[in-house]
DNA sequence: ATCATGCCTTGACTTAAGTCAAAGCTGATC
DNA sequence: GATCAGCTTTGACTTAAGTCAAGGCATGAT
């Protein structure tokens, strides 16, 4: 059916298969199925009934909500090695967002019988899906706080800044990790998925990079993204509003 | 310790703990501690230690984030044989929110290590955390949607709605099941609390009871709300607005 | 009964951000 | 190398919603 060692190996890199033994990882390719989608595809739709779960083992998805006059909210990006459309899959209820293919992907598909079989013969698994769903919460969590605190600016600064920051190395091309003055990224994504992303439309976008240009606080080339003060931005990003009561 | 053979069989009417053996649910009150807190009484701040997971035995807790300026966002208001704080309790990070009791509360507090133990032991209650957490999760995902998508009045008309609507026969005190002609509900929470909760500020929401009294949809009497019309309101609630691009 | 506190509403004002449409870019194709 | 499509930016406009402050209304305490 599948690559069986190569695709055990890497299922051993996974947040939610990380700690099974060779034998577990052998019987749950027996239950999964390996689907690949091209950018764009569509993999499943909000409302449409739950049938699975997914695992990423190339690609990036987008999860994402759309209002009736389209305009599109992306609840989160999952990459290679996440989990995604767990939610649908544990209460059986209809998918609570759509999904969508940001580049050519290839998902380990787990049907939802076989899956909640899984959950209830691997406590381990059942764990790791717990944590795997506390970071999601968390996440959605965050959004929403910016959302209601936050201008479109500061969401802005706070995204440019949590990709540049953390142990997220991947995108930064700045000098060498000790001591970097200045730190460059650059955005995998265009900036009209970065405005459903900060829950706004690609025009205010533009002037929210306008802003924060001409405040000094970054230069923008196309994608690539100079933070030239990164005290600064962080500040800015939780500065008081007005649009904060 | 505590009064087992009572709580035990009340655990028994919980989310967490429905489908547990007796044993099972005297070994967990072991584990347990009854808290109790007055209305008004923080039960734990963003960003502080995670402590544990609280099941809720007696009234009411609201979850929330507040911003730097002292703007409330309510994330969730959890009631009787509800759950709360899992996440933290999950993966040891900080409280992503605080929590405050709404009105005199005793919870029954399951200390993080102690929890995690539980879980590894019993498959079940990981199985119904994980019911739970994806509950919340779907939550979280509804509100970033009205956040992003629908304006104050809008997001008013749908949560009147959904008190009104479902199962949640509570707070409904029209005419009997079958056909009650005019639907009157009230709030248990004040106008300010319900502000938080729709991501507005008291001076807003209350021009959104104007704005849906005015056109008929509903009438506002103190706590008291008559929904006139339940269709437009339905229809009000998902118009198109200019708020979404 | 009166006072005071807290909650809610109202008014006048400001502003962030969405709308719509036009014009620039950029990169791909033929 | 020219053309075309899609993304992005800009401009002029409109409006939802926050700010601040004042006034009303109620409840509960002295």
């Amino acid at each position: 059916m599948l690559n069986e060692s190569e695709l055990a190996s890497w299922l051993h890199t996974t947040l939610l298969f990380r700690d099974l033994s060779r034998s577990q990882l052998v019987f749950l390719l027996r239950i999964a199925q390996l689907q690949t989608f091209n950018k764009g595809d569509l993999i499943f739709q909000e409302g449409g009934e739950a049938t699975g779960c997914f695992v990423i083992k190339t690609g990036r998805i987008k999860v994402f909500k759309m209002s009736p006059t389209g305009k599109e909210q992306i609840l989160n990006i999952f990459e290679v090695g996440e989990n995604f459309a767990e939610i649908a899959a544990l209460d059986g209820k209809p998918f609570p967002a759509s999904a969508e293919a940001l580049e050519f992907s290839e998902l380990l598909f787990f049907p939802r019988v076989l899956f909640l079989d899984l959950l209830h013969q691997s406590p381990d698994i059942t764990i790791n899906m717990l944590i795997s769903l506390a970071q999601h919460s968390r996440h959605l969590a965050g959004v929403i706080e910016d959302l209601s605190f936050k201008d479109v600016p500061q969401r802005l600064a706070t995204y440019l800044l949590n990709l540049n920051d953390p142990q997220n190395d991947a995108h930064v091309e700045g000098s060498h990790p000790p001591t970097s003055p200045t730190h460059v990224l650059t955005l995998d994504l265009t900036k009209s998925q970065l405005a459903a992303i900060l829950g706004t439309i690609p025009a205010t976008l533009s002037r929210a990079f306008y802003r924060l240009s001409s405040e000094g606080l970054i230069a923008v080339n196309g994608p690539k993204i100079e933070l030239r003060d990164r005290d600064r931005l962080q500040a800015f990003s939780q500065s008081f509003t007005q649009s904060d009561s």
